[in-house]
DNA sequence: CCCAGTACCCCGTATCACCGAGTACCACTA
DNA sequence: TAGTGGTACTCGGTGATACGGGGTACTGGG
């Protein structure tokens, strides 16, 4: 796939939302599970940045934890203002997504 | 609708072209069909600079006419690179989407 | 003569995803 | 014991984009 970063701005951050709204989890696995679902060259560094946005704008709560695996993980969870936000991100996705398929198909 | 600014980084281009594509057309009448088609909060400013950077990337052909209403217009029409960029654009919008709508469902 | 509507352009700003480099912890192996 | 690879987080700088405010200019009507 050609290359999404710009569209992706906006987005990705409400992707990361969702996914930490499914669980409590870390940026390390955030970013695989990123991969999977098909945004296949987001990178480490972007989803840090991006956590640590949601961190300094009180949208998660933090856990650290000792891995086993390696370092000690930084577990994410949305608080009440995350869920918020999550809600108005899927807002603004649904209203947005309808528009532009509506210009797609002719946009009357 | 809440700001859209961030998610209509790298759509809002292809808006545009998609707007040209379905006929030649000027800056001003653009603006005036994004805010028409649901893009509310969209500026004349901001058509301008997606404007002139379609101009500068190539994929638009202009021709300058006078209005009987004010300024001369300059109109804007898809070329062969524009028709191809949208394709392209549109190829990617309907990547991000699914996924995104797929992540919502629940993901898997 | 001024004003509103039409029409375009420029410059600076904020935000975002990205990238590269760095740090650090752990397990395995030569 | 030294080295390697996978795990895990942080930081500083870059480039692209939409936006905002101001400016210019042409036209027609009160």
């Amino acid at each position: 796939m050609d290359d999404l970063t710009e569209m992706l701005k906006g987005t990705l951050e409400g992707c990361v939302l969702e996914i930490i709204g499914g669980e409590e989890t870390y940026g390390y696995a955030i970013t695989r599970r990123l991969n999977e679902l098909g945004f296949a060259d987001v990178v480490e560094g972007t989803v840090y940045t991006i956590l640590l946005r949601l961190e300094r704008n009180g949208l998660v709560q933090v856990t650290k934890r000792p891995s086993g695996m390696g370092p000690p993980r930084k577990f994410y969870a949305l608080n009440d203002a995350g869920r918020e936000e999550l809600g108005r991100f899927w807002v603004k996705w649904e209203y947005l997504s309808s528009r532009i398929d509506k210009l797609k198909e002719g946009g009357r």
